[in-house]
DNA sequence: CTGAAAGCGCTTACAG
DNA sequence: CTGAAAGCGCTTACAG
């Protein structure tokens, strides 16, 4: 391992002086420099990061904390788009990003404790999104610089890039409104996230708005779907009110909706229509294609690690919650007149 | 920040004392462990994990090298497991996950240079298999731990995770040939992939075996059939003597090709069969549900990181290819009889 | 069983 | 423009 009195010996210059070549301090000569440089590429330094960070203080580390696993299995399918989001930013800002994963509670707090007490991360990005997350509330405590990715309760500081899921289900309903239907129903998601909460409360308020009554019937729960989309479709297909129109929490449902269905014999979008949410990539390769609220997935997570640079940074308060724009992407699962092609 | 010097003073002992008992050393009498203990509790005391990387020169921290974007995008849904799988291990080895992306290959190798030369992490899992891959050069020259998810050629010694390959492909195919199929096609993917050159020479392995010609038409591109599925397999369901059953390289392209064929009015599978690999969680939720090779990929992460760790730690030279098995999930699309339930 | 000292590889006032 | 010295927070022979 070459270190830099390696280089200061080699060069015949003192440590300090290599360390300034390093870092590009102002006033050094335009001589030293090259020949420090020359011999550093010659000899192959590399400087070495922990050293660097010990004294400096920083890690130019972030920390992206996964939800538990099968908490949000749907999140699965646009994980690497965020992700992707997430490290296009902060590759650029000159930080890496560290995973860091939890089997239980206790072992979450542990992880974050020792990863930001112990100073090995600048940042945290943190993707669950559960009602009162006790992660948030460490975190909080000491002022570390955190963006939630998605939305919390009772923590209004901190600082979150989300989808504004009321309107986007309110979106989704009123396409539906607007295709003819008055029978919408809703396929839910797990209840303790937020994104559950707000894309149902969306669909009531258009609902409501359009002077529609809900039969309670209409609200499926979708966390069975998985594997009996059969059952569950069969439920409510059967009612004597049957919904001609079904909002869908996320995508990967909409599949165990859309297979329940056809398992029943009911063609989308003859029978019922369907619009899900996130538009991952598989939505447009089902059959029929399924129309879903696109979230900007990337730009979720470009952001989020923006925002956070800037926080640790400028140390800039930027406000609390930053709403990324959505857009209802409209497929053949929900309009009635399929033009095929060919 | 509060450091062992702090410990030390409120304890009344050395530093040296105080890091004895954080690391469990023996002789340390039960007086002074118990003493210490409570002082670091009451006052909050976290180690500095950059301060101890430095002198243990250690890292305790692994970095996963993702391929370059829309390199292999199907990956992206099996990511979410195969990260899963990694980091179940790592974190009960007690290592941390650096993610590192690159946006460029020059990039790559230099994000590379920084954190293996750099001594950021103790090693490296890579998850792209390209022929010939620089990454894996730099890696082998340093002799740096590296584990490979996938197969190389040229660098025998790398220690990689990895399935079968040929055989699943042998095994896809057999069970179409066992269905009495004669005319099987498949359905590639990029050429430059070690994965797609192995499913399709399993396929020809199986064919010829069974004394069987394949039709070159019978090979389609799958590059093409994300946004146009309908194309592709109009083209090869309207040659004069079209394939009753098609491989398919993975089951991303699988549901394009499922797509592509209920545009054009063909059942599946009554009038032609598929069978893919990977098995996402999504093709159990096909319509038709897709028959799929599973490759096992939280168990290919979670052996992944246990090779690299023991090859860290014991510096034990396991052998370089490990193959994890795979098991052909057979589904509605490659079975004539269609069973429905209700 | 415990402490003083040296050192991991770097940075940064301070002084010249 | 450059160097000597101190220090970041920890570990670990060495000595007692």
């Amino acid at each position: 391992m070459v270190t830099i009195k390696d280089i200061a010996k080699a060069a015949g210059v003192s440590p300090s002086t290599v360390s300034r070549v390093i870092s590009n301090h102002s006033r050094i000569s335009k001589a030293t420099t090259e020949k420090v440089k020359r011999i550093m590429e010659e000899m192959g330094y590399h400087p070495n990061v922990m050293a660097k960070s010990l004294v400096s203080k920083t890690t130019k580390t972030l920390a992206i904390v996964l939800p538990r696993p099968a908490e949000e299995l749907f999140q699965d399918f646009f994980f690497g788009e965020l992700l992707r989001g997430i490290l296009a930013h902060s590759t650029k800002a000159g930080y890496d990003m560290l995973l860091a994963a939890a089997t239980s509670p206790a072992d979450e707090q542990d992880t974050i404790s020792r990863l930001v007490l112990g100073r090995r991360v600048d940042g945290v990005v943190l993707l669950s999104s559960r009602q009162n997350d006790p992660l948030i509330k460490l975190l909080a405590k000491h002022e570390f610089p955190t963006v939630l990715i998605g939305r919390t309760e009772g923590h209004d500081t901190i600082i979150s890039v989300d989808t504004d899921n009321v309107q986007a289900s309110f979106d989704a309903t009123t396409h539906m409104l607007n295709q003819g239907h008055t029978k919408i129903g809703f396929v839910i998601g797990p209840p303790n996230l937020t994104v559950s909460v707000d894309r149902l409360a969306g669909y009531r308020k258009a609902m409501e708005e359009a002077g529609l009554t809900i039969n309670p019937e209409w609200i499926v729960d979708g966390e069975f779907l998985q594997h009996s989309g059969y059952r569950a479709m069969s439920f409510v297909m059967n009612i004597p009110d049957p919904p001609t129109a079904l909002i869908v929490i996320d995508d990967v449902t909409a599949f165990g909706v859309l297979r329940g269905l056809n398992e029943l014999g009911f063609q989308v979008p003859h029978d019922i229509s369907l619009v899900s949410f996130n538009n991952i990539a598989l939505a447009e390769l089902a059959s029929p294609a399924i129309s879903s609220v696109d979230i900007s997935t990337y730009q979720l997570g470009y952001t989020a690690s923006h925002l956070l640079v800037r926080r640790i940074q400028e140390n800039l308060a930027s406000q609390a919650r930053n709403i990324i724009p959505h857009r209802l992407v409209v497929r053949e699962s929900s309009i009635k007149e399929i033009h095929k092609r060919g």
